[in-house]
DNA sequence: TTCGTAGATTAACACTGTTAGGTTAACGCT
DNA sequence: AGCGTTAACCTAACAGTGTTAATCTACGAA
């Protein structure tokens, strides 16, 4: 169906329709992810032609990469408003970024989709995010944390943090978390996290609370005796 | 353009074509993903019809469902394999699964990109895959470690989270370290890593290695009262 | 008045997955 | 031998996709 012809007086100007093609990419990408996206569709919503997109975007991928910088924006200050209702440099801060992480993935489930769908995506669009997307915010209240002294120094060896304090690269901390919180709500997304019922712990969310402890005390056998923990050893 | 009329001593038997058209859908699959495969190419490559292909599947998402499910298992025995060049109830063994979830990740990306592409896939493909595809070894290396004494059981991390009562099941931690790694993989699959120099690890192998003290130990500061004195053996 | 241009249009191209309907060839049965 | 059935495959077509080319229209400036 062709577009019903505009009236001279109810035209939009250019950036009104700009920004009414943002929306409408935005509504259908959050409902279908990209394949659910089709410039006609968009053309139609706004109430334009298709071809009239390609004024403002240089097609569909550009169109998609404008909503994802968006997104990541406001990925950005819901991650940000669950972080500041903790205290600066507490577990509690870190713990609750990566229950905001899991909760606007659960929410948002087409939106992150496009936020991480695993494409070679131009690295431009993640360049343009504001300050990493996130990234900083778990940055910061890992660093604030480490400051803190509740989380250790990952640049030493276990232990070694007596005397020296000084956090050298709270990076390696960070993106071990995002990681954790990440691989989790990916899977969860994909179904396959289904296979592990995990002692039946239902949501999704739940299952990240019990991995907290994981996280906050590793895994390895800290024997009440005093056994030998194995070594790792190397291999190719 | 038309396939070429097959002579009928040339006509393939039905089991041929149906893993001709199985196998070059794979090789397309692997180089683009689903969107690099169409079923006209898919026939052509085969020398049939695209409309043949409705013979043996019945459409392209059951087409690359049977792909995907040849996948888990090619994914399965490169785990196993990997896996058991480490003693049985080793932690190394653990880690070495990881190593070898992110190394065929990061060698076959298109396919690991259909594998576990965050979309609500039927339930079913993954239900029919094999043992879980690949989620049992780890399980099992897991549950060999925990019973070694190499890892310690969840069940005995301090009191509940939350009022969520923490699973006691080896699970727990095998589905903590999927995602990890699954996380990891993702994130610089899709180029999100790039975000974090991480101290100057280069490559995504490293930097899961430089995970492992962390999964090992934990991340919050302990008082400096009891670390084995003797450790600090690797380096990446 | 004339020109340039922003904004929008229609028509068309080359794809896509999929369906409908028809054409063989081979097999089993009477 | 003749009949019916079915597997295997075909062509033609449909509805949809992103994108390009060429065109039209209104408006502001010279």
């Amino acid at each position: 169906m062709t577009a019903v012809p505009i009236r001279d007086d109810q035209r939009q100007s250019s950036p009104q329709v700009e920004a009414a093609i943002l929306e409408a990419a935005r509504d259908l990408l959050a409902a279908g992810g990209v394949d659910g996206l089709s410039m006609r569709q968009v053309a139609e919503q706004v109430g334009v032609s298709a071809t009239a997109i390609y004024h403002y975007f240089e097609g569909k991928q550009d169109l998609v990469n404008r909503v994802v910088l968006q997104a990541f924006e406001r990925f950005g200050s819901y991650l940000q408003n669950a972080m500041e209702s903790h205290p600066e440099g507490s577990v509690a801060r870190v713990s609750a970024l990566g229950e905001a992480y899991l909760r606007f993935a659960l929410e948002n489930q087409a939106y992150f989709r496009v936020l991480f769908s695993i494409q070679p995506k131009d690295p431009a669009v993640f360049e343009e995010v504001p300050e990493g997307g996130g990234f900083h915010l778990l940055r910061k209240a890992v660093s604030d944390a480490i400051e803190a002294g509740t989380i250790r120094n990952a640049s030493g060896s276990p232990g070694t943090c007596e005397g020296v304090t000084i956090p050298k690269h709270p990076d390696l901390i960070s993106m071990y978390l995002w990681s954790t919180a990440h691989g989790l709500v990916t899977l969860a997304l994909c179904g396959a996290s289904d296979r592990c019922e995990c002692g039946g712990v239902p949501s999704v969310i739940d299952l990240y609370r019990s991995f907290i402890p994981l996280i906050a005390e590793g895994i390895t056998a800290r024997p009440v005796g005093r056994e030998e923990p194995e070594k790792r050893g190397e291999q190719t």
